[in-house]
RNA sequence: GGAACGGUGGCAGAGCGGACAAAUGCAGCCGCCUUGAAAGCGGCCGGCCCAAAAGGCCCGGGGGUUCGAAUCCCUCCCGUUCCGCCA
């Protein structure tokens, strides 16, 4: 959520920030928000002074009491009586309003950091390192890399989508063998490659509606979600989910920040609104792995840890021999709840496209505001000053397998039709250098 | 799934219809004392809304009774223990 003081107080600010989004439902949601929080504190104003008078008439109506004036008392009672219907009347009013407010609070998305760069679509997302291309070049492969995964998969037995289409439904993946030993490596390398600054997790990945609500993925984004209604859970389409939601509620110590939290987890998506997109090989999926890394940290924290986690997955998908690029999202492509976003992408020269690996994504603090993440602040000498704070969260996916797989089938597909392990994965395959070979 | 007992501030723990944002202890902060520290003494010490004063809200969530609810009633959630079931 956005903070509606913010909106109160600088609406300009507001609307020109959330202009830059080129979504015009946006700016007319301000509005609809500017008059209502108007009216909201008009209500409050004057259901708080009539309580006010209650508290104060119940307080007299006991005393009276205790000195036997009865008939005192009973007359004020009737007076408190009459101002309770009034009061109840306005604190319905207050709560409706309040309620419109926070709905739409759910859907206004948050404001793009200055640096965000213009643009209207992901057409505009400006690349900022690499392309990383052999020859510099996305035809700089050989022929023998030219083939798609799907068809590498099937031809090594590695990759049995038909029978996951049998067991579960379509848009389900299965690997076998050397295929699934290489997924679970990928998580394991991705794990412990970032052990040395991460807490490792295994959180539920099913997880309650507040929970979902907390990331941004309730209420707008319903139908992209696993519902298990009957338990009131949801399954979690990533592991941000459960590790922003670690400290939801929380007031924590300036020194606990930055906590940062990793996690492998399967992600459940319905990818409801690509229904038929890149239903081959393993592109796009129902169901994938992924290795999630997060932060919860100071404002200040913030946009050094945005680039050190870039950096992170950049490094380990070029350990992986892949090629790569990292894009910025510009304004018109950024994500509801995102402040700023960057992507990595790998080439995957078989099917031909960049494809999206990871997205490293600084929420400020319009996580922790729908979560309640507060910490308290400390002064320049260290000491804390008055007061608690919003935090700010970061997260992105360290190693989201799927696409990660497909590159290295690939990309290291050599003329005789085998595939090579990369070196760095080599200690999680049993000791396998070359799948097929 | 059944039964019993619980859910109060950072923690522990009183309060069980009015003077309670809430005793007390611990932890924390400031000061005195001290060469320094500890002990001791004095003071401070929850969060939220409102620009703020005033005021209001918060004792697991929601609802009810009452002039007045942390306290009584209903309901839901969570915890502990026992029983049942079960990877």
């Amino acid at each position: 959520m956005i903070d509606i003081r913010l909106l109160r107080s600088a609406p300009d600010e507001v609307r020109s920030a959330l202009a830059r989004r080129g979504d015009d439902a946006v700016l007319h949601h301000l509005d609809t928000l500017i008059t209502l929080d108007a009216s909201l504190r008009d209500v409050t104003a004057e259901r708080d002074g009539i309580r006010a008078k209650v508290n104060d008439l119940s307080r007299t109506v006991g005393q009276l009491r205790r000195d036997g004036k009865v008939d005192d008392a009973s007359r004020l009672q009737d007076e408190s009586r009459e101002l309770g219907l009034r009061e109840e009347e306005l604190a319905a009013e207050h709560d409706r309003v309040q309620g419109e407010i926070r709905n739409i609070l759910l859907v206004v998305p948050n404001l793009p950091n200055e640096q965000v760069p213009e643009g209207g679509s992901d057409a505009d997302n400006p690349v900022v390192s690499g392309p990383f291309l052999p020859n510099g070049g996305e035809d700089g492969f050989a022929e023998h890399q030219r083939v798609p995964h799907w068809d590498i998969g099937v031809a090594l037995g590695i990759l049995d989508n038909e029978r996951a289409t049998k067991i579960a439904a379509s848009m389900f993946t299965m690997q076998r063998g050397a295929g699934a030993t290489l997924a679970r490596a990928l998580c394991q390398y991705a794990l412990d490659l970032n052990a040395d600054a991460f807490e490792e997790v295994r959180p539920p990945t099913l997880v309650s509606t507040a929970t979902l609500t907390s990331t941004g993925q309730l209420p707008k984004f319903a139908d992209d979600a696993y519902a298990i209604e009957r338990d009131d859970l949801w399954c979690i389409p990533t592991a941000e989910v459960p590790l922003t939601s670690i400290y939801a509620g929380e007031i924590l110590d300036h020194a606990q920040l930055p906590a940062r939290f990793m996690a492998y987890s399967p992600c459940y998506r319905r990818e409801a609104g690509s229904a038929g997109r890149d239903t081959r090989g393993m592109l796009r999926a129902h169901e994938f792995d992924k290795v999630e890394i997060l932060a919860i940290a100071t404002p200040e924290q913030s946009p050094d840890l945005l680039v050190e986690m870039v950096g992170r997955v950049e490094r380990m998908i070029a350990s992986l021999g892949l090629h790569h690029r990292v894009i910025e999202i510009c304004t018109g492509d950024l994500g509801q709840s995102h402040h700023r976003s960057f992507d990595v992408e790998v080439y995957a020269p078989g099917c031909g496209q960049w494809l999206e690996v990871s997205s490293i994504s600084w929420f400020s603090d319009y996580q922790a505001r729908r979560a309640d993440i507060r910490y308290r602040p400390v002064g320049e000498d260290s000491k804390p000053v008055k007061g608690t704070a919003l935090a700010h969260t970061l997260n992105g996916s360290a190693l989201a397998v799927p696409r990660v797989w497909a590159a290295i089938l690939e990309t290291h597909r050599n003329p005789d039709g085998s595939v090579t392990v990369p070196e760095v994965l080599r200690p999680y395959m049993r000791g396998i250098e070359i799948i097929g070979g």
